[in-house]
DNA sequence: GACGTTTCGTTTGCTACCTGACAATAATTG
DNA sequence: CAATTATTGTCAGGTAGCAAACGAAACGTC
């Protein structure tokens, strides 16, 4: 999604967006030297640093739907950094384990979203901080209830 | 991209990419009943409400590749809503124009975005605001610095 | 145990964004 | 003027997201 137009061109909205965007940026940029994308580096995160993990759990974790995970992980499997194998109990369920060549690669990869979260925010006032973040999180909130509430739009 | 893994779930920097996915659905939502994307919605908005537009310039405008932007003309003509001719000129450039179908669709539609900052900011204190926006705006300057400055990781 | 329902993952088809490579066209420069 | 370089748009390929539809498996209920 571009920018808006002039208009709202310095709003706390247009900011967020850009903020989100160039965060992104440098994230993609740091690991696409390591040929991942950023979804692929949390699946990664999750099951290097946390344990194996159900698919339906993950998707919930990382705030994505199951299709989307789906072909992430098809991905990973791809490229052998990751297994998917069915559980035992409940066949329709997936369990999701890091291989060795994707512990391998963990190892190597510097966290992207930490050094840029570093960058954006260290060394600035902890109230400013506070301030932005209850900005952002009641303004959140007015929109997840705006579309759940009247015309329900969907989504 | 998925939310960041609990850690810092509650920060700004996932706030702000809370606030933007959120907004967007919304916005998309309502595009939907269009058969619309922002982009393209912002495409109409330039050539509605401006004038004619030179591709080249429309990327910079939309802060988008002009790969991307190709692809999202190639769908505006496609639905005849926008008209693409080669400058007189130069003859590597084209030039946006709106067609009456474009028009006639632009008289009925909504204004998804400026709902959707009244929604989100209305009646917020002006101050916060400012706080807010100053924080991510200088956290945003701080990333672009960095790509831009040491290993200049591209993007 | 058989029939419907729910859950889970996948597939398909769409939007939207990126990069890298390419052809065509201009502009520059020897 | 010819050769190089820059600009513009497109295409190919990749990532990431969604919704809708589907099969397989598990569950509920009779």
């Amino acid at each position: 999604m571009p920018d808006e137009p002039q208009d709202q061109h310095d709003s706390v909205g247009a900011w967020a967006k850009k903020y989100y965007l160039t965060s992104r940026a440098l994230i993609e940029s740091v690991l696409r030297e390591h040929d991942l994308g950023p979804t692929q580096w949390y699946v990664l995160y999750q099951l290097a640093n946390v344990s194996a993990t159900k698919q339906r759990d993950l998707s919930q974790l990382l705030n994505i739907e199951r299709a989307t995970l789906s072909g992430v992980v098809a991905t990973l499997v791809r490229k052998g950094l990751v297994a998917q194998v069915a559980d035992e109990v409940d066949q329709r369920q997936r369990i999701l384990s890091i291989t060795d060549a994707g512990r391998a690669l963990w190892a190597e990869l510097p966290d992207p979203v930490g050094r840029a979260t570093a960058l954006s925010f260290d060394g600035v006032d902890a109230a400013d901080l506070e301030v932005a973040r209850r900005v952002l999180r009641e303004a959140t909130q007015r929109l997840v209830e705006h579309m759940a509430g009247p015309g329900s739009a969907g989504a």
